[in-house]
DNA sequence: GAATCATGAGAAAGCGTTTTCTCAGAGCGT
DNA sequence: ACGCTCTGAGAAAACGCTTTCTCATGATTC
């Protein structure tokens, strides 16, 4: 009734690098440097503490190790609201591609409190090796005053001016004015554009293309109404929508969209015939709502991979070039059936 | 010109507890026990620490602190394919369940690939203080094998028999049969189920209620077609399912009966007046299909909190009281309106 | 055959915390 | 005024690993 030959006990404590070390006759520093492959080791004595490391089941505290070499292998993600399909993407994106290289991703959701947004991404740090801040609604001011601390760090659809920090950015801008310059095309002269969340720097974006596209089409006529960047907000929006007599309507996103195609549907204003309704993001859902949804295509799978390879480029080169590349997608028109030229007799 | 009084250089090298210590001239020793509250601390002293501490905005190092207490207020949830909604639900549940308790989550993602799920389980595990597995696809006797190895664990949507697992599942089978019964009592005669990926434990369930559907309503034709879990699979199985002359359609969950709906609407088949169909999970975008669509619905959002409170009870009594809660959540029919009575001429 | 060198393994010093252990000093009772 | 307990702070050990430093052994060279 001796030792070590009492399967299962696990349950006792962790098995260390001490219990493989004393099986295999080493010392600890010897144990390290096979796992780790380091300095040259005798293949007979390393043989010998694989196999006691195989015996014993033995797995590398991740902690410990994280300690001594100052790195966790971790990076931290922090979007506004884990709801919304993009940043749902962008997480996948990244997490897959991190996957890749042997890193994971700790998540943090900020849920649009633009307050703990710093916090959470300052938390998010201290813990991993670098964080991805994705679209920020916290100021520029605080921004630019947060970058430095974040460092390995990485922005989406958001770019900081002084600081060398690379981003990963949609021109939104152009995008809803190839939208809408669609729907002219087709014969439309009342849009309407449903709007955002106000914090949202893509929504600004979005706001001085459509401002541009106002100079250059001044017969158009283009009005501003206050949604979200929900389902729900989108729907709420349908009686506003109708009773704004616009056939073209340039909503936030798809998901916005989304709800008012619903709304409309309830409502029995067809689409495309009596309404032509536009999205953007082309989240997976889009191509399948009913008409399939026109809208403007952000690359939204790429995004969170580029976003892991920038971040990756960082940690690897610590300290080297600036390596502050600012990656600017033009988003790509998906004409689908949710728009079409307008009713012959102008309603109203 | 001393020391002190140039602002920023946080670039030279992180403040430690050390520096701390050294600004208020007390040892760390004080300081941990200032920070955490400890013991008893002079209050003069105590109020000279935190005032060195928050001149030199010092945040202990997460990952010391893990190492000294054994525990890292992070746990790990590991699902079959980020890209699905209902993970996605569950993930953000979780996250921001924890997150109000202070800890984080880290995510991994198997891509369905099944012999990954152990390994991604046992890092995450090494890691985190626990992990959530949700949907495992691995076999009974492999899971069976890994529980205890990764203690603090919750289970979704599976069960282990012999562990003391806390698990939380849905009745699918139960689901699924009053769906089919749904579609009986409008008159359907002719159903299909488009099933689900082979190794999902959930798949198994719907099939086992619907044998038990056959059972109490022989008179009931009732076909198999093999489907997948995503939008291409519904939309990929339209023409079988027309093929099919069945009335009423029983997709594996709402992203297989959403890519059904569009394939079925390109094929100018109208749901629900030609074709009554089905999903499961009622996902966000499953009320805001045209139409919309009647589903099982999961109560996809309590899943995920459920899953933290039931991970936070197994780290705080930490050996107590065995704790295998094991809830079941019985879906809730919510009657939408792609599903009708059929035709009153049968098909065929 | 002796001096030099490469090789490889152990000892020990970190990494940044928390916590136990220890001990100095203050307060109290008799 | 002496010894007792009690409070509170510093010293040091622990957490589990990596890595530098050091030194012994065996190989190499003139």
């Amino acid at each position: 009734m001796g030792r070590g030959h009492m399967a299962r006990r696990n349950t006792n404590r962790r098995v260390g690098i001490a219990d493989v070390a004393e099986k295999a006759g080493v010392s600890h520093a010897t144990v390290s440097r096979v796992m780790n492959g380091n300095a040259a080791v005798d293949p007979g004595i390393a043989a010998r503490v694989r196999a006691a490391a195989v015996e014993l089941k033995y797995q590398p505290n991740p902690v410990g190790r994280s300690l001594a070499l100052g790195k966790t292998d971790t990076i931290g993600i922090v979007v506004p609201d884990l709801a919304n399909p993009t940043f749902q993407a962008i997480l996948r994106g990244l997490s897959i591609a991190a996957a890749q290289d042997g890193y994971r991703v700790l998540i943090a959701d900020s849920s649009e409190v633009t307050s703990e947004e710093a916090i959470l991404a300052g938390e998010a740090r201290r813990r991993c090796d670098g964080v991805v801040l994705c679209a920020p609604r916290m100021s520029d001011a605080e921004l630019e005053e947060l970058a430095p601390t974040l460092h390995p760090l990485v922005l989406i659809n958001r770019t900081t001016i002084a600081t060398n920090t690379p981003s990963l950015s949609v021109d939104y801008g152009q995008g809803i004015q190839e939208l809408a310059q669609h729907l002219v095309t087709l014969g439309h002269r009342r849009l309407v554009f449903l709007s955002g969340p106000e914090h949202s720097a893509s929504n600004r974006q979005r706001l001085v293309g459509l401002d541009q596209f106002r100079e250059e089409h001044p017969e158009i006529e283009l009005q501003m109404l206050h949604g979200g960047s929900n389902f729900d907000s989108g729907h709420e929006s349908t009686e506003a929508i109708i009773a704004s007599g616009a056939t073209g309507i340039l909503a936030f996103n798809d998901l916005v969209a989304m709800g008012l195609l619903s709304g409309l549907h309830e409502r029995g204003v067809r689409v495309p015939e009596d309404i032509s309704v536009t999205g953007f993001d082309d989240i997976p859902f889009a191509k399948y709502t009913t008409p399939p949804l026109t809208t403007a295509a952000v690359p939204i799978n790429e995004l969170g991979s580029l976003a892991w390879r920038r971040m990756r480029e960082q940690i690897q080169q610590a300290g080297e070039a600036p390596s502050q590349a600012q990656d600017e997608f033009s988003p790509r028109m998906e004409i689908r059936k949710s728009t079409a030229a307008p009713a012959l007799k102008p309603a109203s």
